[in-house]
DNA sequence: TGACGCATGTCAACATCCTGACACACACTC
DNA sequence: GAGTGTGTGTCAGGATGTTGACATGCGTCA
């Protein structure tokens, strides 16, 4: 293959598209709860691995910190998630969930289910498994 | 599937690092040429469906109208397509590519095919075609 | 003919993210 | 102890994309 051929048949552009229809289905479906896809990753993340830092949750979320820094401002401007005035070791100050972090969090968690899911309609057990798999290994391609 | 469970195992988490990932590639790919990734998939449908005003080229490439103006506007300056000063008909000005816009064309899509080509390695043509409909069932779930 | 809807091109304000830069805190080495 | 390297947080500027708004041109229909 020396050039791009026909664009509907090329790997790199589909998966594009298909990305970015994710990414409005999951803007639509996180409007009502006032935070945006960047915003609900971070709090996704944290969910699962309390205690990151900022740089940290950038390196999770494919984001720089200076970007992170501003998704965290916004956060706990909301009281969604609480930081340590100062670090108690190094300049890394430990970032985690509050209650009503939890709950937005939670929320939010179900709506991108039914997002994902609504994606996912056409496949089988087999055929997710398959594609994430397939995902997986483009992704890592890269590294 | 009430929540998004263990990130890592997400299929729409997965498809956002994969295409960020390709997208990083293509930069780097890219850039060589002085070129974005925007502004080579302008080239890119250009090239395939010449006479495309700004408005379809937006919706081929899935950003704003207006977006899609600043992107043109780059390209004209550097003489890379043209655009009637005054539409025939309606408003919409039909877009070309230069000579000079083809070649680059021709270089930019060589260096994307070879992207796309790294990210598809480990994949057979059985795999490669499986996961172009995978990738086409997901994008036209949301539509 | 005139009113209306619709698509297009463009301007402006705003948000988001990036690159570049700097200062600080710790670990390591000489 | 001083110098160096790495990781971190933050500020500033610029690039890119978005939403909102407006004017223009065409088609439809009463």
């Amino acid at each position: 293959m020396r050039q791009v051929g026909d664009l509907g048949m090329s790997v790199g552009y589909v998966l594009k598209q298909a990305a970015a229809a994710l990414r409005g289905a999951m803007d639509d479906a996180l409007r009502p709860l006032e935070l945006t896809v960047s915003q609900y990753s971070c709090l996704e993340v944290l969910g699962q691995r309390p205690g990151l830092s900022n740089s940290e949750l950038a390196r999770a979320t494919f984001v720089t910190r200076q970007a992170m820094n501003q998704v965290l401002r916004g956060l706990q401007e909301r009281d969604l998630l609480t930081r340590p005035a100062e670090a108690s070791h190094g300049r890394s100050r430990p970032t985690e969930l509050t209650d009503e972090g939890r709950r937005v969090l939670a929320q939010a968690s179900r709506a991108v289910a039914a997002v994902e899911h609504r994606m996912l309609a056409g496949f089988d057990d087999d055929g997710r498994r398959r594609l994430l798999t397939d995902l997986l290994t483009c992704r890592d391609a890269f590294s």
